[in-house]
DNA sequence: CTCAGCACTCCAGTCTAGTGAGTGCCAACA
DNA sequence: TGTTGGCACTCACTAGACTGGAGTGCTGAG
C-alpha cells in the first residue's frame, strides 16, 4: 500500500518499526506464542537475532509499548503483543510457514483418496484443516447460486406435496418442499417436471428463467411456485454450505471457560461464519487479528482465511479460528495449501462438467 | 419392576429407601440441583416435606450415604448426591415436570411454524430443545434404511461422473456420486435412469432388489453401481442423521474446561452419538446418569432421551446432554413434548405420503 | 548510544490464624 | 427405641503477613 519504509526514518505514525524494534517484536511475539506467557527483556536479549543487552531492549520496549505494539499486564511483569503487535508481525515479520512432512502427507492423501458429493468433501476438509493445525476451523463452499442447473425434477410425495430436487452442476443437490393447495396427480408433476427440466436446465439458481405458459393451468401453478422456491433457495444466508471442524478444540486454546462459550455460539450462526470470512477476505486480508473483526465476542481470537478460487472466481473460502496467540505461519501456510488443494479439487470436478456440456446435448432423453 | 415398597421394611441391598430417607434425598438433590452446593442437614430440615431435627437427618445421611446415594467431597462439608442418588430420584422421586407458558408456547409456534425439508425440520428442533432447556440438544432423525424410495434419478456431471439422487417417501433426498471407467452419454443415463426408477420405485434402501437386465451392457453397469452405492447409503454410521442444537450451551454446565472439551469431543462423532441415544432408549430408560452410559468423557454428563416413533416404530430420538446435576423433571418434560409432537409431524407427512402411495399409481409418467 | 548496576515494584507462593458450615458422637428425653 | 439438643471436632475457605524472584525504570560511566 505505502512505499517502502526507508530503514533509518523515524515511525512513522506507527507505520513502521527500526530494524531493532522489529527484531524485538518479532522475539517477543514468538516467543510469547510458544510459552503464554510475558515475555521479558532478559528472554528477549537470548533470541539470536537480538544482540543488545537487556537493558537497551527495556528502553526500546518502553517505545513499543508507548506505540502500542505491546503492553504490560502490570508493572514488573513482562510485555504481551497487542492486536497491533501481532498484526506487524504478520505483515513484515512472519517468515512464510512450512508444512511439516506428515502434514503434507496427511494432505495429499487426503485429496488423493477423498471420494463423495462435494458436501461431503467439504466437511471432512473441515476436519483435515481442524487436525492439521489443531485449531477449529471452517469451510465455505462455493454459493450454489452461480452453479448451471443440471437437473431439475418435481417428486410427488403426497396428494398435495412434493419435493423439487434441483442438481446443480458442481455436484452440489438442493432440495425444497412444495404445498399445493389443490390436489395434483402424478401425471401433472411428471409433466411440470419435464417442463422445468427443459426451461432451467443450464441456467443459475440466482437467475432462473420465466417460464412460458404450458397450456395445462395446474402445471404452470406447479411452475411458477417451483421458480419462488428455487429462486429462494439461493438467497444468501438460508443454506449456506458452512462447514465446522473440530470446534472442540476451541477448549483447548482459551482457559476461559466464558471466551469458549461466546466463541463457539459465533460458530454456531451459519450466517455471521460466512460473512465474517467474506469480510475478511474482501478487505484483502488472509489474518484478522482481535478487533480487527468486529465481533465482541471473537476479541480474543484471531482468523486465518484462504479463498478457495474456481476460474479465477471466489468460490468459498477455508478459515481457522483460535486464539490471537495462535502460530500464525503455520496456520496462513496451513490455510494456504487447504485452500488451494480444494480449488483444484472443484476446479477439476467443474471443469470436467463443462467440458461435457459444452458439446451442448440435451439431457433429456 | 418389584413390588411395592414395603415402607418400613429394612432397604434391601439399595432397592428402596423408606420415606424419610427418601425424603430427605429429595431434599438434597432439589437442593443440590438448584445451587450447586453441598447441602447439609440443617438446609434439608428447612425443607417442607421434612419435619425432623437436623440431628436425625445426620444419621440418615450417614446411611445414604453408606448405602451409595450420597458423598461427602469431604469431611465436615455438606452431601452430593451420587449417581445413584439421582438415579433413584428420577425414578421414584421426581414429580413428572411441565412446560411453564412460554415454553408451551414456544414449542407450538415452532411446530405450527415450522417448514421446510424433514432435514431442516430436525436441524431446527435441535436448536428448539436447546433453546428450551438452556442444554446441548440432540435430533437423530429416522434412519433413511426403512423409507421406500419414490423417485432415484441419475444425473450426469461429466462423461465419466454422474450423481446418483434418490428421493424418500419420507421427503429426505439421498445423493452419492456415481464414477464410471467408460465414457457414458447422456442417453444411456436416461435409460439407466429410467430402469432403475421402474425397479426402485417402493422398496426400501435396505433391501434394494436385483435388476433384471436390460439388454445394454452400459445401462446395466450404470445399474449395478447404483445398487452398491445405493445399499452402502443406508449403512448405520455412514450418514446418520444427527442434529446437534446449541452446543455451546455446554460451556455453561461445567466450570472445569477440559470436561467441555470432552464432552464436545463426543459430539463431533456422530456415530457415538446415535449409539448412545439408541443404547439408552433400548435399555428402556428415558435418562442416563453419569456412568450408567460407558463413555468415560461423559461420566460427569446425564442423558435424557425421548423416542421418535412413527406408527408405532422407533424411527430416532431426540435427546439432552447436561451436567449430572440437571432439572430432570424439565428436562424429561421438554425432551418428551417434543419428542413427541416431532413424531406426530413426521408420522403426518408419513402418513400422506402412504395415502397417496397407496391407490398403486405408477410414479412414471 | 549502550549497558552494567541498582533500587523499586508487584505477582505468586507459602504460611498463619480466624471463621463458619458442617459433621459425628453422646447423653437425655418422650 | 427413636429422636433430639448439645458439644467438640474437622476442614475448606479467607484474609493478612511475609518472601523470593522476575522484571522494570533510572542513572551514570564508557
Amino acid at each position: 500500500m505505502t512505499s517502502e519504509p526507508t530503514p533509518h526514518a523515524p515511525a512513522r505514525k506507527g507505520d513502521e518499526l527500526d530494524a531493532r524494534k522489529a527484531a524485538i517484536l518479532e522475539a517477543i511475539v514468538t516467543e510469547y506464542i510458544g510459552t503464554a506467557q510475558p515475555v521479558g527483556s532478559s528472554h528477549v536479549a537470548a533470541a539470536q537475532s537480538v544482540t543488545v543487552s537487556p537493558a537497551t531492549i527495556r528502553s526500546e520496549m518502553v517505545a513499543l509499548e508507548r506505540d502500542g505494539y505491546l503492553v504490560q499486564p502490570h508493572t514488573s511483569a513482562g510485555r504481551v503483543p497487542t492486536d497491533k503487535g501481532y498484526r506487524f508481525f504478520v505483515d513484515h515479520l512472519a517468515t512464510p510457514g512450512q508444512l511439516g512432512p506428515q502434514q503434507r502427507e496427511k494432505v495429499s492423501n487426503f485429496f488423493t483418496g477423498v471420494q463423495g458429493g462435494i458436501e461431503d468433501v467439504l466437511e471432512r476438509t473441515s476436519s483435515l484443516l481442524s487436525d492439521l493445525t489443531s485449531h477449529a476451523a471452517v469451510v465455505v463452499g462455493p454459493s450454489h447460486e452461480q452453479a448451471p442447473i443440471r437437473s431439475v425434477q418435481v417428486v410427488g410425495l403426497s396428494p398435495t406435496r412434493a419435493l423439487i430436487v434441483a442438481v446443480l452442476s458442481d455436484g452440489a443437490v438442493e432440495n425444497r418442499p412444495l404445498e399445493f393447495s389443490t390436489e395434483m396427480d402424478d401425471e401433472t408433476l411428471s409433466n411440470a417436471s419435464a417442463h422445468l427440466q427443459r426451461i432451467f436446465s443450464g441456467s443459475t439458481l440466482a437467475h432462473v428463467p420465466d417460464i412460458p405458459k404450458s397450456g395445462n393451468s395446474d402445471v404452470d401453478s406447479i411452475c411458477a411456485l417451483a421458480k419462488t422456491t428455487l429462486s429462494a433457495a439461493a438467497k444468501p444466508g438460508d443454506h449456506e454450505p458452512v462447514y465446522v471442524g473440530g470446534p472442540s478444540r476451541l477448549a483447548g486454546s482459551f482457559d476461559a471457560i466464558e471466551t469458549v462459550r461466546g466463541v463457539l455460539t459465533i460458530l454456531e450462526q451459519q450466517l455471521v461464519v460466512v460473512s465474517l470470512l467474506r469480510d475478511v477476505i474482501e478487505r484483502g486480508l488472509s489474518v484478522a487479528i482481535g478487533s480487527e473483526h468486529g465481533y465482541e465476542s471473537l476479541a480474543s481470537c484471531a482468523v486465518v482465511v484462504a479463498p478457495i478460487e474456481v476460474d479465477g472466481q471466489r468460490a468459498g473460502a477455508v478459515g481457522l479460528l483460535g486464539p490471537t496467540r495462535m502460530d500464525y505461519p503455520a496456520a496462513m501456510a496451513a490455510a494456504d495449501v487447504v485452500g488451494r488443494q480444494l480449488s483444484e479439487r472443484i476446479e477439476a470436478d467443474r471443469g470436467a462438467a463443462e467440458r461435457s456440456a459444452s458439446p451442448g446435448r440435451d439431457t433429456r432423453g
